[in-house]
DNA sequence: CCACGAACGAAACTCATTCTCATAATCGTT
DNA sequence: AACGATTATGAGAATGAGTTTCGTTCGTGG
């Protein structure tokens, strides 16, 4: 595989490319990115809060909904939204692979999944479009294995 | 064109299945699914609720989101999420096309769009997944003819 | 070390959606 | 056609995610 981002690695771009927009570094946005990038499952911006809370960093809800919007306009994270009235958020590695996801409808459950050849099925789609397209979202819903027996 | 049903089709169709289910007919669920059934595109439950109340219809809003609750479970509207944080509903035709949206990020203008490659490809992955697979929902974003100039 | 401005946190606020509950309407039965 | 059981409805309160405001704190260049 061509070099796939770490997990460490994307704290340290993501930091690095606010730097060098020239944001400083505060205690709120960096704990927001070091917990995100521990993570490689999607968390909502009200788990992120949580997880800060009782660990040691004591952050703001609204330092967290700012640096999560901000990541996601500079394409570092993805906005997901699984229909279920919250906004997830997870790590997008540059170069690392591009996945959709899967939803159980009964229980919640989330998991990834890639296909190459709906990825070119996607991409000959948006080149008919007219549109200048900057991203799609694939969800496919259902029952999972448990739920489904 | 293989017998895709009518707009009027549909609320017939849609009505005499809740009656069939032993639901009464009330005066806001039959409004709502009158409007509906003339719309081909996607409507918030706010759009629904000033519409029926700009008409001679004054209906409360809790019923317009009991209707489009009902109507999914039982498949007859499709919810869509576009991710500006109000769910649209839009019906849908047994045996008719099916479509997928593609949204312009600075406008909000929504178009809808169907390629056949792509549900293939999508029919595909989800016989791999193990799920079963209830439905799909794919969504392009980027920007639309008008403001990418 | 200082001053400036960005980043922060608490709390008020907005807005979509859901819940509650009293009233009105429907429909099978008489 | 009236009755009664029960469902549908609507107003408004409640919920909850996300945003805004604003005074305070803190990082950073000078």
């Amino acid at each position: 595989m061509a070099a796939a981002t770490t997990h460490s690695d994307w704290a340290e771009e993501t930091l690095a490319s606010l730097r060098q927009k020239g944001h400083r570094s505060g205690g709120a946005r960096h704990a927001v990115i070091e917990l995100l990038s521990r993570q490689s499952c999607c968390l909502t911006a009200q788990e992120i809060f949580d997880r800060l809370r009782a660990a040691d960093s004591p952050v703001g809800l609204a330092s967290v909904y700012r640096t999560l919007d901000q990541l996601s306009k500079d394409g570092f994270l993805q906005k997901i939204d699984l229909g279920a009235g919250t906004t997830r958020y997870e790590p997008l590695h540059p170069g690392g692979e591009h996945h959709h996801h899967l939803v159980c409808d009964r229980c919640g459950k989330v998991e990834a999944f890639s296909d190459e050849r709906l990825e070119q099925a996607l991409h000959r789609v948006e080149q008919q479009t007219g549109y200048s397209v900057a991203g799609h979202d694939v969800i496919l819903r259902g029952e999972c294995r448990n739920c489904a027996s």
